[in-house]
DNA sequence: CCGCGATGGGAAAGGGCTTGCCGACGCGTC
DNA sequence: GACGCGTCGGCAAGCCCTTTCCCATCGCGG
C-alpha cells in the first residue's frame, strides 16, 4: 500500500560512491539485481545460479552466492510466482481453528503439505457460508495450486450451486481442489460415513438396552447433522425402537449448543435413557450442561458422540464416539489436491466411521 | 513447478486463427488484459475500475465491470502484489495447530487478521528449531506484511541469535514482527508472566497446606518451562518450604510427556501432596496417567497447570490452573504486528497470568 | 588449422498487474 | 471567445523475477 519506493536516487552506485557512504543501505528487501551486480554477474546468471535452473560456471556460481548470503538476498517468492506461472501455496479453508475436529484436519493437512515443501493459506469462516464463498474467491486471487476446503455441506440448494459455481471457476483457472465431508460439488472429496456410522452407533445403544433417545442436533441446515441425524434414526428403525416419539433438539453446532440443548432436554421433563449428540462438541457440552444440573452421566443418562476428537481422551466419563479419522481424512484430502494430475475425474474417498463404545453410555439392566 | 506453459507455438494470434478456432478458450486464469479487452477499453482502465483506484466515467466503469462478471475474472493478487510493491499477507509460525495452546493462540491471530481483510500464512514447526529459522525465509520470501511467531523459546543461545538475525534481515526488508513469550528479539513481543504466575501459582497451593511437592517439567532447553520453574520454586521459598527435596522431572512438552513423567513420580516412591505441571497438556498427561495408575486426584495427589487451554473445562476432577488470555495474546500480537508502523522501536507488551484454583487440587486437613 | 557440438553468459522479452504522466475533453468564468 | 480547471482515457514505464534466444567461447577430432 504505502510502498513509497524511494529509488529515484537509485542509480547504479560507482565505486567512490561505495566508498563515500558504504553504511546507507537502501531499505527494503534486496533485489536480485543487486546480488547480480554485487558478484558482478549479470541478472540472468544470477537467477540461475540461485534457483539452479541451469548450470552455471564456477567462478560465478560462487561469486553470486557469496553475493547473495552477504547481502542477505531473499527472493521474492511473489515475483516468483508471477513469473512462473505456478505458486507453491495451498489454501485451506476451514470453520475455526479452535474447533478440535477442524484444527484435527488442519493438522493433517499441514503435515502432507510441508512434507511437500508448501506452504498453507488458511482461513476460518465461522460458519458463515458467505464468508466461504468469499474465501474461495481469495484463494483462486492468490493462485493457489491446491485447495482444500473443510466447510460448510450446507444443505441450502443455492449456497452449494454457488460454491460448485466458484470451484469451477476455480478449476478452470487451473487449480485442484478437495472437498472434505461433501461432494458432488465437482471436486475431489474426503466424505466420512455419517450415515451409516449414525446408524452403527444406534444399533449399539439399542443392544446396551437404550429404547428411549433424545438426539441434540445441530442447526437444520447442516447437512452433516442431518446424516447423522437420518443414519441414527434408520439405525433405530432397524433395532424396532419406535422412532415416532424420538425426541431431536435443533441447536448450534458448538460447546454451548450442546450445553444449552442438554438443559431444554432437561427442562422439557422426563429424561430419555440415551443422548445422542450429533458431534463431539456438542456432546461435551451436553456434558457439561448435566453435570451443572445434577444429572448424572451414565447414571441418569447415557451420552454418545460423533467424531472422535482428541479432547474426549481426557473428559470422565470417557465418552462414547464414533471415530473418525480426522487428520487422516485432513491427509488424504490434501494429496487429492496434490497428487491428482488436473483434469482428471473428480474422486471421491469414503471415510469408514467406527463405533467406539465408552464409559459414558451403560448397560440397562 | 512442472509450469509447462504450453506456449512455444505462442505468437500472436492473426485475427484468421481467431475465426478459425472460435471456441478454443484458453485455459488457465482469465488476464486483466482479456477484461479490458471484452469490454474495449485500456488496460489501464480496466485496473482502474477493478481496483476502486481512480474514478472511471461511469459508461466505461459498467462496461469493465460486466466484462469481468463474464469472464469471471480474479485480479492475480500476487501479480497484484509485485506491482504494488506491498502484500496482504501475514505470516504465522507456530509448533502445532493440534495443541489447543496453540490453536486458541492462532484463533486470536486470525480474528485480526480477518477484520483487516488479510489472509494468513501459516506454518508449524512441531518444535523443530530449524525449521522455525527456516520459516522465517519463508515467510520473509513471501514477503509477508507482518510475522506472528509463536515459536521455540529455546534457551539455546546460537539458536535464539539466530532467529534474532533473521528476524532483524525481515524487519530491514521491511516487515514487522511480533513474538509471543519471548522478548529481547528486537521485535514486538507479547510475553506472559510465567514466572510471576508460577510464583502465585506456588503461593496458593502452599496456603492450602501443601508442602511436598513434584515438579513435571518440560525440556530442560525451553525458556518456558524454566521460568514456571523457577518462579514456582521462588514461590514456595517465600511461603518457607525447602526446596531442596523438590522433585523436579523433565520431560516432553506434550500430553504423552506427561503421562509418562506420572509414571515416572509413581514408580519413584512416595507421592508428595501436590504435583505442578508447567502446561496444561502435561497436566491432562498426568492426570490420565495417574488414573491409569489408580491414583486418584485430588484425594491422593493435588495436580495443577498451567495456560488454562480450553479443553480444560471438560474435565473432571476440574483443573486447577494458571490462566492466560491466549486468544487475546494473540490478537494483541497481531495488533502489534499490524497496527504499529514500521521503525518504530518495539514494544513488549507483559500478559497477567491469573491462578485458578479448581477441584483438581485440595485442602490439605 | 578448421569446423563441430557443447557450454555458459547476457540482452531482452516476457509474466500480470499498477500508476505516473500526458493529452483530450467539457465546463465555468471573465 | 479564450482561458483555466477538473475529470477521465490511454500510453508506457515500472514492480521483481524467469526464461528464451543468441552469441561467444572452448575443447576436440579431423
Amino acid at each position: 500500500m504505502t510502498a513509497a519506493r524511494e529509488s529515484p536516487t537509485g542509480r547504479r552506485a560507482t565505486p567512490d560512491e561505495v566508498v563515500g557512504a558504504p553504511a546507507v543501505r537502501r531499505s527494503g528487501p534486496v533485489l536480485l539485481s543487486e546480488v547480480a551486480a554485487h558478484a558482478g554477474v549479470s541478472l540472468a546468471t544470477a537467477s540461475r545460479v540461485l534457483s539452479g535452473s541451469r548450470s552455471v560456471g564456477e567462478p560465478h556460481r560462487g561469486r553470486v552466492l557469496a553475493a547473495a548470503q552477504e547481502l542477505r538476498y531473499t527472493p521474492n517468492a511473489q515475483a516468483q510466482a508471477v513469473a512462473r506461472g505456478a505458486s507453491n501455496v495451498v489454501g485451506l479453508i476451514i470453520h475455526d481453528v479452535l474447533d478440535p475436529y477442524f484444527s484435527s484436519i488442519a493438522g493433517g493437512v499441514m503435515r502432507q503439505v510441508e512434507e511437500r515443501e508448501l506452504v498453507v493459506f488458511l482461513a476460518s469462516t465461522h460458519s458463515d457460508v458467505d464468508r466461504e464463498l468469499e474465501f474461495v474467491q481469495t484463494m483462486r486471487s492468490h493462485r493457489v495450486r491446491a485447495l482444500i476446503i473443510c466447510g460448510s455441506r450446507t444443505t441450502d440448494r443455492a449456497h452449494n450451486e454457488r460454491l460448485a459455481h466458484e470451484l469451477e471457476g476455480y478449476a478452470a483457472a487451473g487449480g485442484q481442489a478437495a472437498v472434505i465431508s461433501q461432494d458432488r460439488l465437482g471436486t475431489h472429496a474426503v466424505v466420512p460415513q455419517n450415515r451409516t456410522g449414525a446408524r452403527a452407533l444406534a444399533r449399539e445403544l439399542c443392544r446396551l438396552g437404550h429404547r428411549r433417545f433424545a438426539v441434540l442436533a445441530g442447526p437444520r441446515g447442516l447437512l452433516t447433522s442431518r446424516d447423522r441425524l437420518t443414519g441414527f434414526r434408520e439405525g433405530l428403525v432397524a433395532e424396532g425402537v419406535d422412532v415416532a416419539d424420538l425426541q431431536v433438539l435443533h441447536g448450534e453446532f458448538t460447546r454451548e449448543g450442546g450445553e444449552s440443548l442438554a438443559a431444554r432436554l432437561i427442562a422439557q421433563g422426563p429424561l430419555p435413557t440415551c443422548v445422542f449428540a450429533v458431534n463431539d462438541v456438542m456432546a461435551l457440552g451436553a456434558l457439561a450442561g448435566f453435570r451443572a444440573a445434577g444429572v448424572r452421566v451414565p447414571d441418569d443418562v447415557s451420552l454418545a458422540g460423533f467424531d472422535d476428537i482428541a479432547p474426549l481422551r481426557d473428559v470422565v466419563p470417557s465418552l462414547t464416539s464414533v471415530h473418525l479419522p480426522l487428520e487422516e481424512m485432513g491427509a488424504r484430502a490434501a494429496q487429492l489436491a496434490l497428487d491428482t494430475e488436473p483434469q482428471t475425474t473428480s474422486q471421491a474417498v469414503k471415510v469408514h466411521a467406527e463405533v467406539v463404545l465408552r464409559d459414558s453410555t451403560r448397560r440397562l439392566a
